[in-house]
DNA sequence: AAAAAATTAGGACGGTCGCCCTAAAATGGA
DNA sequence: TCCATTTTAGGGCGACCGTCCTAATTTTTT
């Protein structure tokens, strides 16, 4: 029974960590230490550092999916949901600018490792991939939903790598609203494409 | 003599095994091994890590500036200069695609460690904003050749960073077109500015 | 309350790391 | 050729890493 709190809390110290100092500086003297339990304490709940990994990136998409599900829920226009994704970018600008994106950052790394679990880290992005381009799609831009998508991971990327490198703000604000205004433009495109046809 | 050379060939493996495997993975025995010297020798050429990793951010500084020198001195048109630029994700594309922006995730690793050097890693960007910024000044766009040039380097390090993490070489493609079509999309805009001028 | 099971603590291991030290080898000038 | 200097080789140090093992402790069941 008080194993499963242990274990989370030792996956939630491991995200933090993996998150800031990266995947293979944070050590597990770092996690122990943060959650106040022994070394030794750890090959109870996983057997090796790789395990922890995959139980983190599992953490990382459940939370992820649960935020992209009560966007969902909540706004009713994809424009809006979109607006959201990309306001991404604002609500966690100290910690992008301190750490870059966790996605990103965790991807980049795993490429340089060689690492197994690459393609476990790489459905971060293709979860956001697929909501955005659901959103698209409920827009009708069918055709290019895939596209848009892709170029709007792509976008949120490099803003967060640039903020990580030079701490600069409104950088972050003139390229959001940038994205803003792109969005603006496919929307505008589409509608009046559908205006023609009637 | 000898010296110099030895030198040189230290800082060439350190620079292709510090892009390869990330700057805290390439170990010391690692780049003695490739260039086939002894471990302790390195010690007689580079008195720490960091230092070797300042001596290799100087060598990448030289090497890019050359590159830029280059294109500016064998191609007269500002706009074919940034294509050059842009070009550069399909050119690097396969090691793109294998390790990534040797600049961004470069800057990327050092932010995540609080290196002291993560400032002179920066200036790897800052090179070719200032290079862009200056492009764009001369095409017209004093105003904005800041903020294009932020912009152009945004996209180029988010396009490398999904190409790493998917592989996905259509997506370099039609990501590298788009940014072809934003660069003529603002050299329209001057043109015509300038034309309602007269 | 006693027994069984689950959970934790903490030391020990082999390995690798950056770094230091010293002796040998190579080099170049007198 | 001999000497002084530069350059290289290689072992060793302490620290930290992920991992393993076992004993103690806590929790649950009977």
């Amino acid at each position: 029974m008080k194993a499963e709190e242990t274990r989370r809390k030792i996956v939630v110290a491991a995200d933090q960590l993996f998150y800031e100092q990266g995947f293979e500086k944070a050590s597990f003297a770092d996690i122990a230490g943060m959650v106040e339990i022994s070394r030794g304490n750890f090959y109870y709940h996983f057997k090796s550092k790789d395990a922890l990994l995959a139980a983190v990136i599992e953490h990382r998409l459940d939370e992820r999916k649960a935020m992209l599900r009560h966007w969902v829920e909540t706004e009713a226009d994809p424009a809006v949901r979109i607006r959201n994704f990309i306001n991404i970018l604002i609500a966690n600008q100290t910690k992008i600018m301190a750490y870059g994106c966790p996605v990103g950052t965790l991807c980049s790394e795993l490429a340089k490792l060689d690492h197994a679990l690459q393609n476990e880290a790489s459905r971060l992005f293709t979860l956001f991939g697929e909501w955005l381009e659901d959103q698209f799609i409920q827009l009708g831009l069918d055709d290019q939903a895939s596209e848009h998508a892709m170029h709007l991971l792509m976008r949120s990327q490099g803003v967060a790598t640039l903020a990580n490198t030079f701490h600069d703000a409104a950088f972050v604000r003139r390229e959001v609203e940038a994205m803003y205004r792109w969005l603006e433009d496919q929307l505008s495109t589409t509608r009046q494409a559908s205006a023609e046809r009637h």
